[in-house]
DNA sequence: ACAAATCGAAACGGTACCGTAGCGATCGAT
DNA sequence: ATCGATCGCTACGGTACCGTTTCGATTTGT
């Protein structure tokens, strides 16, 4: 019989991962135990504690392989490729099982620095796919030289996370349109002393 | 002798409260035991489930007594009273034991229907107090009346807290007058259809 | 087909937590 | 001073989880 594309080991690996995910998903990590993943996934204990020296390093590794980034697009205006990348952005992270886990995670992290690590890394590679976008706009002319990209990543990103994780409502495509416009609108205009924007284009 | 001020059980059950208070500042909700109060107040497990009747209330009840709200401001700036606002928002929510609690509150509250409705009730009354001051511009004329207030206090609070919870930096005085001035210089101005903010005042 | 690697099932000791109960000591009001 | 309420202390049964171990069965590579 011919040696099938992935080893048995590798199939059983895999099946634990995606257990941990769904159950991680469902109940948190603290939540979570090693048990509830050997018999939801039909794989022993034992030959969990075989791949995986601990739940810790089980659960960073099942939320790594979960991880995923949107696709950068350029469509010469500033404000779609923003409205895209926020779009894309919060489907990836914010839906789906990733999304019911981030709370969760945020608060483990806070006492698994393994776990903070891999957030901080996940984070700073989502700011930088917006940074990117708006450095292109920079040089492209459509964006004063001066502007604070890195706050204005913040900007963008904040009232995205706030209205999902605080608020918890759904973050439509509505709500990016307006922080993107909102937000475009004051950093194309000049700040003065009295914090009221004047008209400066 | 007199009778003091407060009863012996209303002062072991400010002590209980106190206690759970650090207790899940340090470790988190999940991460708090009702032995561990007991131990670390002095108090006896047997006398805290005479005041409490499990776990979840008492939390609830630890984290109903340390909250607290800003002051509200009327210099007659709305950027003044804006950054005064987040700003003792900041210290009241996001700093102190309250502040360290948030993310593992916010984790539990996905499954304590209780937890729940007291940070969802947090929350909204925090975003009265900036609603309010906003709506005070709208009448004297600072605010276009077509403001979306709602949307604005979302633009405001989102980048603090995602500041705070989420990239785990300090919300200084510095970033919450950019973010106030930016908002409101993006609010000023029309929204136009390519997204660019136009100048209008 | 056969040896080596891997797996599933089950059980173990150890720890931590929950919520309850008994009991003697302490406090509070009168 | 006394009596009832409240407390601290200790211990209990029950549950859940961790991480390890054993052993027989299955699969994999050759």
């Amino acid at each position: 019989m011919m040696t099938p594309s992935v080893s048995r080991a590798q199939r059983v690996r895999q099946q634990v991962l995606d257990t941990t995910v769904d159950l991680v998903s469902e109940v948190g990590v603290e939540r979570s135990s090693i048990d509830e993943i050997a018999s939801r996934s039909g794989v022993a204990k034992s030959t969990i504690y075989r791949h995986f020296p601990s739940k810790q390093v089980l659960v960073v590794e099942a939320v790594h392989t979960c991880m995923s980034f949107p696709t950068v697009t350029d469509t010469g205006s500033l404000r779609d490729d923003l409205i895209s990348c926020f779009s894309g952005m919060t489907k990836s992270t914010y839906e789906g099982k990733l999304g019911n886990m981030q709370l969760s995670l945020m608060d483990a992290a806070q006492r698994d620095p393994e776990l903070s690590r891999l957030l901080h890394a996940q984070n700073n590679q989502k700011r930088r796919f917006a940074t990117a976008v708006l450095e292109r706009a920079v040089t492209a002319g459509d964006l004063r030289v001066d502007v604070d990209i890195d706050l204005v990543v913040t900007l963008l990103s904040g009232p995205l996370v706030y209205t999902k994780l605080v608020r918890r409502q759904p973050v439509t495509n509505e709500l990016i349109a307006a922080v993107v416009d909102t937000v475009l609108a004051g950093v194309a205009s000049t700040r003065v002393a009295n914090g009221l924007g004047t008209a400066v284009v």
